[in-house]
DNA sequence: TTGAAAGCGCTAACAC
DNA sequence: GTGTTAGCGCTTTCAA
């Protein structure tokens, strides 16, 4: 069975002809109600109606240079982490009457460099969510395109980021709360700039209420790995274990269930991102909020900002984030 | 601190002044490699690289009605179900160089409309996953654009959708096979199309097998819902509770948690979609898996293949579905 | 094999 | 207020 090719939609001409008017007219009277005659203006615009004219966004963006669309690049659209923060900034988007083009740079620095170069002329400028790419790279890309960074701060590069410095010390507080006296961390790829930023305020904060704590791993950011990242912990003998991120902690919680370690009797476990199913766990999992969907609308909104202004600047957002307790963290036993 | 603006960016007249020769044969040595000199092509495409020339592809898109860009809408983004749709569908788009853009309805036929409105004249066409439009909506924009359902079926308009027929058989057997003499269905909203599919199939199944069902509701598909849904499931007094998805099924269980009422050993409850999740929960939850990720990829396949065929077909993809057991589903033992 | 020129649909001066 | 005109960056005839 065959039906009709898509029909050819009617044009700015089409419009004016049928109107008994220029083109400009009619340009006017989408682009710049204030300079045509009321009366003009209403008429046009019935007459796009009844041709179900809609302005070519292409040709548009031709003349003007602009093209109201907006890109956002995450690592893996699949991780319930980026979620939120591609609701957030999809709202924020069409809020502004913004398109968003997503893209999923695979993991890959050679990816999202070829997705930046691909997409760029064809967008206003890009947010970029825990970029994988080198720091220089990244200023290259930020020469030629309006550019805002998530989770990612370079001198120079406007970028949101979650606050984890107040974030880790929510952390550390909550197990020096519990008694435990030393804890580890589970981290994630060493090219994981929140990572590092995560190992480093969680030093910080330990060494300030008088716990130790040391770094294991790295691990990849994975419920596969898990497993490694688990027996690691066991042999540590510690009984506090902080992970890289949500999905490492379901991982390292369902190793430790398997092999006989009570979450929190034994080991307390700790997560970052708060993502989808750390609730639906056994024992439900503590964890650090972000607040991705505040993070990714207001990374957009600062991306908008930033091509609306003349001067660039790199004034970057720290979100707040809090510390969500549930089951599996406790006081320390030690045994 | 302030830093330049994004650089303008080189055009093809500037590739070719550089170059020595015209425009033309620079459009040609990007797109008709064949019909320029080997050794002219090189040179330009030399020149090109070193000056940073991407070509614009509004400019392209004006010219020839193609944008290379495909629109994917989905009812809500962060909901888990349609990550695999997105990843699936986002990867296809990739491989045949294309970008895809991104719609989050937010479950409202008319945020739905609108972004098909918008979007039209700067996509080459659309899947729209669970989509909320009428069926008359959806034909009128069939015809403006190359369009694809993803769990939809309406004749004349290509569509993929998952195999519920012999999905609902599998949930219905497994039941059976259980000792179930009956089965409640928790529907989700009337408007769902695969919610229907679904009922209709367990119905059919059930008959088969001798089995009784009912159906209860509609409630929300949210996790939330689940709450008067298991009340009801308790009121019933039946022993298999099948849920219009995962999110429901998971609001479900959690409820009859709280009311004391066992799973699997009271009632068995099953669900739909397999979501991140399922296999988190207490008990993991028995489900039918859908393979999203294969349905986004074949959606985009079909309409890239739509695009490029001059007669429309409304050809559709009907796409296996099997049954993960977990531990949510047991024997049938009477109270 | 290459160049010149005419648009694609729209907006933005510049007239009237 | 409204029409005329000249491009935006690219592809594509049509000549050479």
């Amino acid at each position: 069975m065959d039906a009709p090719r898509p029909r050819k939609r009617a044009t700015i001409l089409d419009v004016a002809r049928e109107a008994g008017v220029a083109a400009s007219t009619v340009s006017r009277a989408f682009t710049n109600p204030g300079r045509v005659n009321q009366a003009t203006r209403e008429h046009v615009l019935d007459v796009a109606k009844s041709l179900g004219y809609t302005p070519n966004p292409m040709a548009r963006a031709l003349e003007s240079g602009r093209t109201e669309t907006l890109a956002l690049l995450v690592p893996d659209i699949t991780n319930p982490y980026f979620a939120g923060v591609i609701k957030g900034a999809e709202g924020a988007a069409a809020r502004s009457g913004r398109t968003l083009v997503l893209g999923d740079t695979q993991e890959s620095a050679a990816t999202e460099a070829e997705l930046v170069r691909r997409l760029g002329p064809a967008v206003d400028g890009f947010v970029l969510s825990a970029s994988r790419l080198p720091d220089t790279e990244l200023r290259r890309a930020a020469e030629l395109n309006n550019l805002v960074l998530l989770n990612r701060a370079i001198p120079g590069i406007t970028g949101v980021v979650a606050d984890f410095g107040s974030g880790t010390r929510q952390i550390i507080d909550h197990l020096a709360s519990h008694g435990h006296p030393s804890a580890v961390f589970l981290a994630g790829p060493p090219e994981s700039w929140s990572g590092r930023r995560r190992w480093a305020g969680l030093e910080d904060a330990a060494h300030a209420v008088g716990m130790t704590v040391r770094r294991l791993g790295p691990y990849a950011p994975t419920r596969e790995a898990g497993a490694a990242a688990a027996d690691a912990v066991i042999t540590s003998g510690t009984t506090a274990a902080v992970c890289h991120n949500d999905m490492l902690a379901l991982g390292v919680m369902r190793r430790l269930l398997e092999r006989g370690v009570r979450v929190p009797d034994d080991v307390s476990v700790v997560g970052f991102d708060d993502i989808f199913g750390a609730d639906l766990c056994t024992p439900t999992l503590t964890t650090l909020a972000e607040h991705t969907q505040d993070a990714g609308a207001r990374a957009v909104e600062t991306l908008i900002h930033l091509g609306l202004q003349r001067t660039r600047t790199d004034q970057s957002w720290q979100l707040p984030t809090h510390l969500v307790v549930r089951e599996s963290t406790g006081p320390c036993r030690i045994r």
